[in-house]
DNA sequence: CTGTTAGCGCCTTCAC
DNA sequence: GTGAAGGCGCTAACAG
């Protein structure tokens, strides 16, 4: 049943003419004749010819796809970025490759390493948690083929980079918490290894320190993930405090609704009790009652632009320095915090 | 700087053997001496030689790659079908190309062209709205392209497909806040075109029937998106009512939440004076408040089964019966509908 | 206007 | 043990 796709060759044969005859009518080569080309055509339509991409690629040395590696995929976050980076590439006659690390470094370079035997053109990629070297991503460098990191930085390993200032929004938000008159300010963080959470602790405590408001470390809250549930955790473990804390600023959307549910539950007011806010500005998370305070970041934009500085890369453009983009946040305050 | 990744040929250049001898050696060939093998390997490693799956594609009409086509992949119900595929896929050495149609039919078509260019074994599909015929997959079965339709299903399209019992579910709902004492049952439905809103309605309107409940046509509201703005504007038109429903069955999480908000900032009580219940049973519906009754769907399992089917057929299964896989949903009740 | 040749990187007979 | 030749599908010189 397994019919092998028709080829230059099948076509030649029947119309007793020779393969590049045939490959120079389905170009559309001026120095065809007419006949012969809309024979061709023809036959080529009857039979479904397509081209073979892998000849071509393997001539041409080149695959015309790219691939991208998030940590997943399920995340609005992550799926967002993939889809501003997609409607770029493909405009430009890209294919994407999309792949998860599930915050894995050695699946991250598995990956890496599969798709680079396919010759992928270009790699976008978003380090995992675990990625503290960048041995694997120098080695493609090297190689010549292009790559840029966005969301999550790799210290230390000199590349173009899209980010998002982590620390600026974390700072807006606690600042914004400290005007509207809150002082005993909770902050959930995420997975330490993470750089956007420690950015995001560091905007936090600099926003105290500008403010005069002193530290204090049990307010700061680990949790491992970015799930609700993490949030419960968080909010149950500070419900025990001696005394409550006056808002909460959460490392994401997750984390923050889970704790204003549990806060909710136990008959505590937000935001009269106690202001809340995210990050990333789910598209949900404009729907809870009362409407979650939020850090947006431009995650389309990201998108956008991470594809274009791999595009620009790919025609050519050899050797110009490493880019280095960060993209502001921005806070898109709603009922969860006070007026100010 | 873009240097050309090693061949075989630059490994058995420098040594000054064969390229056959280079391949034998990197496979382990047992006709291999010792010394040669060590040298080739070590020569191999030191140049990062990775071999060419363009090359090999070409030569064994075998890409490993699968593609998936989904509407799109910003919603956790895709997302986590592909995670499904993506695992199962992964361990049998298959690669995945992940592609959103966008709910465009021309897009399908386009994404299932380029895809067959580059060759890709086997294709997973779900349908966007606008897919009604089936041309396009039936050209790709016949020229040996195995192709599985997975949660969308396309009428009079004969093929291996994996759906979810939209009809059921929808019953199970409705039945059940029948059961909990609701009569004014509303449906906001999706967009009309696609096969799960007609099964859900369909299950809306025959679990009404079972119970003698008249079917009142102003109560079903119809729109055409799945976000909770939809579900915003359908509530806000329900709120125009002379008599408010008692219950509402949304076609999805999404839309519940948008009529939730609705709602309950109208000062209506949830679920005393209406219940509510939707659709996909998203992560962060059971932190909304009151958390959401919603049908749950075996996503992940989906997209297993999806890509087990897939696989088997890939694997030789020449013409062996097309399979129709009917998963069934399941109602979680949370706090948003009444106690039995 | 059309055909021939060579080669992209690799594997697989078939020889030696 | 190792090498040479052929071919996967296609294009780009180079001939006529």
């Amino acid at each position: 049943m397994k019919k092998n796709p028709a080829t230059l060759s099948d076509i030649a044969r029947k119309l007793n003419i020779s393969i590049s005859t045939v490959s120079r009518a389905l170009h559309d080569h001026p120095a065809i004749s007419q006949s012969t080309k809309s024979r061709v055509i023809k036959l080529a339509e009857k039979l479904n010819y397509q081209p073979n991409m892998l000849a071509l690629s393997l001539l041409n040395k080149k695959t015309n796809t790219i691939g991208i590696i998030v940590p997943e995929i399920t995340s609005y976050f992550f799926s967002s970025i993939i889809n501003g980076v997609q409607d770029l590439v493909n405009d430009a006659g890209y294919r994407l490759i999309i792949s998860q690390s599930e915050e894995s470094f050695e699946k991250e370079k598995e990956i890496l390493d599969t798709l680079s035997k396919v010759r992928v053109d270009g790699f976008l990629v978003s380090p995992t948690s675990e990625t503290h070297n960048a041995h694997h991503f120098n080695k493609l460098i090297e190689s010549g083929t292009p790559l840029v990191i966005f969301d999550r930085d790799c210290t230390g390993f000199n590349a173009d980079k899209v980010l998002v200032d982590d620390y600026d929004g974390a700072f807006q938000a606690v600042e914004y918490l400290i005007k509207t008159g809150c002082r005993r300010i909770a902050h959930i963080t995420g997975p330490s290894k993470l750089s956007i959470s420690r950015h995001r602790l560091h905007g936090y405590l600099d926003a105290l320190k500008k403010y005069d408001i002193p530290k204090v470390d049990d307010l700061i809250i680990p949790v491992e993930g970015f799930t609700p549930e993490f949030g419960v955790e968080a909010a149950k473990a500070m419900m025990e405090f001696p005394e409550l804390p006056d808002a909460i600023f959460a490392i994401n959307d997750g984390i923050a609704i889970g704790a204003m549910y549990v806060i909710k539950e136990a008959g505590i007011q937000i935001p009269n009790q106690v202001s809340v806010i995210g990050f990333d500005d789910e598209p949900h998370s404009s729907y809870f009652i009362p409407p979650l305070t939020s850090v947006w970041q431009p995650v389309y934009d990201m998108g956008l632009l991470s594809a274009r500085i791999l595009l620009s890369k790919l025609k050519g453009k050899k050797s110009s320095e490493a880019r280095y983009e960060m993209l502001k946040p921005e806070l898109i305050v709603r009922a969860s915090s006070r007026e100010l």
